[in-house]
DNA sequence: AATTATACTGTATATATATTCAGTAATATT
DNA sequence: AATATTACTGAATATATATACAGTATAATT
């Protein structure tokens, strides 16, 4: 996938706006109204660059004949699900990625990043059984209570998250399970982000 | 909302047709040419309708300038939402629909008919809490170990399935509630369907 | 019985729109 | 140092397109 130059970017997300709003794609004219241009020319070189690089197809002689491919995606977003490894798994990187699932925004109530498949059974007692779909945004901002991946050097876990000044308790929802004692300035230790929801496929 | 001609719903399933395949609204001969009409004014005529019927709505002056209303929507993107009361629902009727998600086809892995809001932790040690969404797949197809929507009377129950012969038992995943026995020909009995997934939005 | 909605053909046309051509200028790549 | 890419303005134009007007005919509604 070739990268995008800032203006094509703009372009991008000008085509995607105006096609969420109207129900249909823009003309060269409006492309250049919504990003002041003064030149139809200005969108059409920007629209074929887009076309080059397959962000879109174009359909010649159509009017407003734009087409978003599946990479600009939009169309039907998705959202990749991410294996998590019950002994260590190394990173959220994109080589782990299982696959990628449709997703509908309104899905949940907060907005989320990604899926995370859970391993193991140590969140049992607060429903998030193995294999599980937990939905995850990607934050740092987490309080007492929340349901967080906690990252400890190659581990990274899913657990209650409790603080009290500098000192952090990871607590599983299983009693067969130990809770965590850790300092947050401690090396590698990291938050990477809460469950906002979760999915089950069965 | 007004009931569409059969003429009408052709338009319609055209322009639906057309914008999945191309990813922008047909003009007039675009219509006349799907639908093999021979002047432009016949497809004109069937947009107004349909916009008189707000199932589209059309920008005036601007090419293929047709947009889709939300009524025009398929039915199956939007799943309903159904209220299990804890203690005794009367039906799965249309009056107890809390509300419609977004839902798209692929979410699971099995079709499915409706979400059940559950009520009471009886499936608790099957990871199934207070207020989770349970996909409900409507069949009576069931199998021993399935979790399925029995209704007993007036009453809906989320169990587990389990049956020999003519004897049904319907085993709660919590040990604070009791196992029901019953018989498959009991008055009142019926298997509404199974569960096939389920969402937790929080 | 009169009116309105449906369902078209056929012609005409103003204008909305894609697209080409001619430039200018800065930046990136080879 | 030469070439390609990016990022535009500005003007011109063929044609794609919406839309109005004039008809014909049948079915549904008032």
């Amino acid at each position: 996938m070739k990268e995008l130059t800032i203006q094509q970017k703009k372009v991008l997300q000008c085509i995607k706006f105006y096609i969420k709003k109207t129900g249909f794609p823009p003309t060269r004219a409006d492309i250049c109204r919504e990003l002041g241009f003064k030149s139809p020319n200005a969108a059409e070189s920007h629209l074929r660059a887009l076309e080059k690089k397959s962000y879109i197809t174009i359909e010649n002689g159509a009017s407003r004949g734009i087409n978003l491919t599946d990479n600009s995606a939009e169309k039907s977003q998705t959202i990749p699900v991410i294996g998590l490894v019950a002994a260590g798994s190394p990173t959220l990187a994109d080589e782990n990625i299982e696959k990628h699932i449709p997703y509908q925004e309104s899905l949940f109530l907060s907005e989320f990043d990604y899926f995370l498949r859970v391993k193991g059974l140590s969140m049992k007692d607060a429903g998030i059984m193995e294999d599980d779909l937990v939905a995850i945004k990607k934050t740092t901002e987490v309080r007492n209570g929340d349901i967080v991946v906690a990252r400890i050097g190659d581990e990274v876990t899913l657990k209650y998250f409790q603080t009290l000044g500098n000192q952090v308790k990871l607590i599983p929802a299983n009693d067969d399970f130990e809770e965590i004692d850790i300092n947050k300035e401690t090396e590698g230790f990291f938050i990477e982000g809460k469950s906002v929801g979760l999915i089950r496929e069965n």
